[in-house]
DNA sequence: CGTTCATATGATTTATTATTCATATGATAA
DNA sequence: TTATCATATGAATAATAAATCATATGAACG
């Protein structure tokens, strides 16, 4: 650490995010940053579905899926609405559907 | 299970990508989904830096920042380049800086 | 009511991954 | 060539989190 950049050092420190922001925001990623849920949200993006139907579009049992549906409730990216006793799922926002499209982007326009 | 959604099923089934693409793509926002990662991403949109500036702008180690870069290297996330002794790293496509804005959106937007 | 269906939840197990420590590599300069 | 600086790497530990199992909740209907 002897070679001088505490120019850089300054200049980059002062334009980084807060911390907590920085935290944040990788929080949010990370909802992204599983098979299991990134294919529920993209189910989603296609139409509202209930629990155990994205189950069985997923091939895994209920439980797992209303594990990861709590998650991505409890971060806002998805929202339900009851009919009786099912449970409807749909995205929350169109957030979703841009970040997932941009990921998507990046995968695809690589040679 | 028992209640009919096999015609949404299919619909939905025959829209939603491969596995492995789907997998790619939630890999692709692991990378973004950690910490340590995204701040380095978000240094390296401002600048290109050598490995110990990284180190001492988050006040960690640098094996610790060695081990990330990698990580990010190996995505295709962050290329690096040396100059003596030093090697200095820097975002290796603009998908990086849209990915993270993205995100950032989404997070300020919230009211 | 009690039963059934759809979903949620808590606890446990299992798997994954970030960080640390010690050491290796590789370039430079004396 | 030896010493030093910057970085990389392997192994081990520690922390996190996904799936599973068993069970709880809550609505509808006989």
């Amino acid at each position: 650490m002897i070679h001088n950049h505490s120019d850089l050092l300054n200049k980059v420190k002062t334009d980084l995010p807060a911390d907590e922001l920085l935290s944040d925001l990788s929080d949010l990623f990370k909802l992204f940053g599983d098979s299991t849920r990134i294919k529920i949200l993209f189910a989603l993006s296609e139409s509202e579905m209930c629990v155990c139907a994205i189950a069985e579009l997923l091939g895994m049992n209920q439980s797992a899926i209303s594990h990861q549906l709590r998650t991505l409730k409890d971060a806002n990216l998805v929202a339900s609405r009851r009919e009786g006793k099912t449970i409807y799922y749909h995205l929350s926002d169109d957030h979703v559907r841009t970040i997932i499209g941009q990921g998507f982007e990046h995968l695809t326009e690589k040679h």
